[in-house]
DNA sequence: TGGTCGTTGGATAT
DNA sequence: ATATCCAACGACCA
């Protein structure tokens, strides 16, 4: 179902490299004196943008580079929190008070560009064509229902501006992740993300919205809270070394995830036997997007809810197929959802069967994402195993056959993982953080062993049971 | 150092 | 709908 080829970031990234060396390559003949972009605070970008930087300064080029892709400059508050990012929400917030730009209005009248003039007979872009990107098999309906380009991004955020009601009583966690024909979101999310929407000028759309309201609600579930969100992600990413991954990173717990590839395959695949957890995986496939709560069902469930698969993988899937996946977002949710960082309640486990079941106790939205169960009555929906073989075949869907058995046991899987965080937890704070590699295989070694244990007193029981009837 | 509190859990009781 | 338990974390702040 999946292209082979899973496309990481290094590949799209050297294109663009190859790209802007190439575009080095002309300044000369161009007779460049002014380089104007964005601030950026990934890393990738960041050692690009200072090989630019260096260049343009020997042969002595300006270079004009502001911040303006987030709210606040992440180098400020973590300037003021003394040379290190703010690991909680609220902190942040403090820190970072009112934006200095939000008093005066910005401008969205766009100036025309002035002509490109003489480039010498030389291509200006080389944009990948959709079959170079690996997408050439896939049919034209199962595109994103996303829409390029600022215009689009200026409409879609009237369109959500326009309810004052509803931006005023916006509750991010209320949301409902199984909302399809009407997302609970503004599903923005991939305009701020390629710069079609800037962060700014919706920030000041959804002021004024509130200044003409009686009353709304506050950050953190407030719809600008959302955007603070994401500006707390981009200031703990940029104050992080190495915090795209386990280690090396400081604010990372170190965890004996498995190394299980089927487990992981199963899930990226949409093929855990789960249909809340397929049916969301089918549709990031499909969409490149899904709600953020459907996004913790899967993610929560791939790492320390029931698969105990490294979060690193899970990542990876979603910064390939996720429409708006943005580096510092989408690894400090799986660092938050994977109980890692930001997040420690290892406990609250997202149920693969009843957390979909509350908001669409129908299962529209598995029927809609994976027809084969299509007719599964709705007393299974949710667990198609438990129907009855006669059931399944009026259904036209048998289990094992159309549709797989569940990859592990939910109950039992998450009691496990429950028990693995917590001896992972303990581990940490005994060796305050500083948990070596051969720590943890040493604890995946007593997990493995302690988990045999158990299985040899479940067969002990059963044994004696057995002799006593 | 100890108290508070945290965007979004689940099961069960009322 | 709301309260309570489960089992109990760590960032922040006084």
């Amino acid at each position: 179902m999946f292209p082979t080829t899973l496309y990481g970031s290094q590949e799209t990234q050297s294109l663009s490299l190859m790209r802007v060396k190439k575009g080095i390559s002309h300044t000369c003949q161009w007779d460049v004196k002014k380089l104007c972009f964005e601030y950026d605070t990934d890393p990738y970008y960041q050692a690009l943008d200072t090989k630019v930087k260096d260049y343009a300064s020997i042969v002595g080029i300006e270079v004009f580079s502001p911040v303006s892709h987030t709210l606040f400059n992440p180098a400020d508050v973590i300037q003021k929190n003394g040379g290190r990012p703010p690991l909680s929400y609220q902190s942040f917030v403090k820190l970072a008070g009112q934006p200095s730009w939000a008093s005066s209005p910005l401008s969205v009248t766009i100036s025309s560009l002035p002509p490109v003039g003489d480039v010498g007979g030389c291509e200006i872009s080389e944009v990948p064509t959709i079959k170079e990107l690996g997408y050439g098999d896939i049919e034209q309906d199962e595109f994103s229902p996303f829409r390029g380009g600022e215009s689009e991004a200026l409409k879609r955020l009237k369109e959500s501006i326009n309810n004052k009601e509803w931006v005023a009583a916006f509750e991010k966690p209320k949301g409902d992740p199984s909302a399809f024909l009407k997302p609970a979101t503004t599903t923005l999310s991939p305009y701020l993300k390629f710069g079609c929407l800037s962060s700014r000028y919706f920030y000041q759309c959804l002021q004024d919205v509130y200044r003409n309201v009686k009353r709304h609600t506050s950050p953190p579930v407030s719809l600008v809270g959302q955007l603070l969100w994401r500006d707390f992600f981009y200031t703990v990413a940029f104050g992080t070394p190495n915090f795209d991954r386990m280690t090396g990173n400081r604010i990372c717990k170190q965890i004996p995830w498995n190394d299980n590839d089927e487990l992981l395959v199963a899930w990226r695949d949409a093929r855990t036997g789960y249909p809340w957890i397929d049916a969301i995986m089918i549709q990031l496939y499909k969409w490149g997007w899904m709600h953020h709560l459907a996004r913790h069902s899967v993610a929560c469930f791939l790492t320390r809810g029931d698969l105990f698969v490294h979060w690193e993988k899970g990542r990876d899937v979603f910064e390939r197929l996720l429409i708006d996946s943005d580096w510092a977002i989408n690894n400090g949710n799986w660092l938050w959802l994977s109980c890692s960082s930001f997040f420690y309640q290892y406990n609250r486990i997202y149920s693969p069967i009843s957390f979909g079941k509350k908001y669409d106790p129908n299962g529209d939205y598995i029927k809609h994402f994976l027809p084969i169960l299509k007719d599964m009555p709705k007393e299974y929906i949710y667990e198609p195993w438990t129907a009855p073989l006669s059931v399944q075949t009026k259904a036209k869907c048998i289990i094992g056959k159309d549709y797989p058995k569940p990859v592990v046991p939910h109950d039992s899987a998450s009691k496990e993982s429950r028990r693995k965080m917590a001896e992972a937890y303990s581990l940490n704070q005994k060796l305050n953080g500083k948990v070596s590699e051969e720590d943890l295989k040493k604890l995946r070694r007593k997990l493995e062993e302690d988990s045999e244990d158990t299985k040899q007193e479940v067969k002990t029981k059963r044994m004696r049971q057995k002799l006593i009837c």
